[in-house]
DNA sequence: ACAAAAGTGTTACCTCTACACCCATGA
DNA sequence: TCATGGGTGTAGAGGTAACACTTTTGT
């Protein structure tokens, strides 16, 4: 849970009470698959980027809005997956503390510590293209690969583990290593991004007839990277069709 | 959208403000796959069960419940699978004629004339079971297949499109037939859930390998019809265990 | 005996896997 | 020419689908 850039222009009757987004936003940098987490000022407090719904504009807008603010880039493909309504999901004394640390008073702002139900979407984005951007509460957006994740607030673990579980579901159905990676990469690359998604290795023959089967891929020229062995084909995925389902 | 069955306690301090759950309620009833649809009373207004979220409930809590008091039967397989926040989502119009002609005065009600998020999920029933209540605003509760359903309420339409696909989506990574059949049924019959769902004939023998193969099943003594033919065997399912993801 | 529906055996086909082999590249 | 990683050919295993055959039941 989290807040616009303009924390001025929290006003009750500008949103949706009660509800809020978090979001999962996946990038790859080449290695290892990353999160974003972003930490509130002088809290130590650690939380997934989220917002909430103006009273004019659509859960997915307000939701794609937010994750572009963070991101700088547009475009980004998102998937709703899953809205969390625990009773246990809010904490009010946190909530205090981090709009008490930003200079703003919890009392003209009562209603962000009431119960809220956040509806998650995980992203995924292409790596090279962000630029991290904190929000007015946060004083920094960072990348945390899952083995060195922070202890995040209220339930947000949960909703990272829910993440992970139905990218690795959609990861056949749909083509969602494309938007992971550059435009142009090699078969290599896309075997290490779904690899990392899975957590286990594939082999590497099997996996490059399997991808080529889907009749998905373009190949293009061979990129000559220096290395003292036969040069790589570059692939492209045809269209931009996310969903096959 | 819809309603508690205690209308005259909607009090806008119990319930979390622009919150809403609806319901796409499957039942099979040995031939057809069918939905519970309610009619809200002088209104000629169709709509799926709903309700909304007290304070002090979870989420899953209020639509179970929901459920419940719907079918009078507990111990419901139920699936949140979409939550939809459009801004074409609410009518307030119609919400009025709703209370209006419920005897309740829209002004003291005005909550319920605003914008509403709405977490859809679907139920799996025993057709057998099932003694459909309505609710307080609705006079009528009745099962409709999918070739003759009334035109519904805002967006419930696309709700029902998509619960069906996502259950079409389950039904193999999942064992969701159990939830729609009587204890003990024949091949047979969970070949006509499956066709069904589906809306595509399987083969025959094709389809007893197939379910055998899942090891799923036990299989018990056989039932004589009185049909001029080989008895065919019952069975049930080996566990209750609903999710095998 | 016969018709109808249930259950199973068999064969052909298809797919996937493993492994080997060849290819291209820069040192 | 050697080491390294990329791409493809092939044979065997395993799974699927189609069809026929057998079994069981009530008339």
């Amino acid at each position: 849970m989290n807040t616009d850039k303009h924390s001025q222009n929290l006003k009750k009757e500008d949103y949706l009470s009660h509800i809020a987004f978090d979001s999962v936003i996946f990038g790859f940098n080449g290695k290892d698959l990353k999160i974003l987490v972003l930490q509130y000022h002088n809290t130590g407090l650690f939380a997934l980027p989220g917002g909430f719904v103006r009273r004019n504009e659509s859960l997915d807008e307000a939701v794609s809005k937010g994750v572009v603010e963070r991101t700088g880039i547009d475009n980004i493909y998102l998937e709703q997956f899953q809205t969390f309504g625990g009773l246990d999901r809010f904490d009010s004394k946190a909530m205090e503390r981090i709009l008490k640390m930003n200079g703003l008073d919890p009392k003209a702002n009562e209603w962000l510590l009431d119960r809220f139900i956040s509806i998650a979407y995980y992203a995924l984005i292409n790596f090279e293209e962000v630029n991290p951007v904190p929000d007015a509460l946060a004083d920094s957006i960072e990348w945390y690969s899952f083995e060195e994740l922070p202890p995040l607030m209220m339930d947000h673990e949960e909703i990272v583990q829910k993440a992970l579980e139905t990218l690795r579901a959609n990861l056949d159905r749909k083509l969602l290593g494309m938007n992971l990676l550059p435009e142009k990469f090699t078969m290599r690359e896309l075997q290490n991004v779904y690899e990392k998604i899975m957590g286990e290795p594939f082999k590497r023959t099997a996996f490059q007839r399997k991808m080529l089967a889907t009749n998905a891929l373009i190949r293009h020229e061979k990129r000559f990277t220096g290395g003292a062995h036969r040069a790589p084909y570059l692939y492209s995925f045809k269209t931009m069709v996310k969903d096959r389902s």
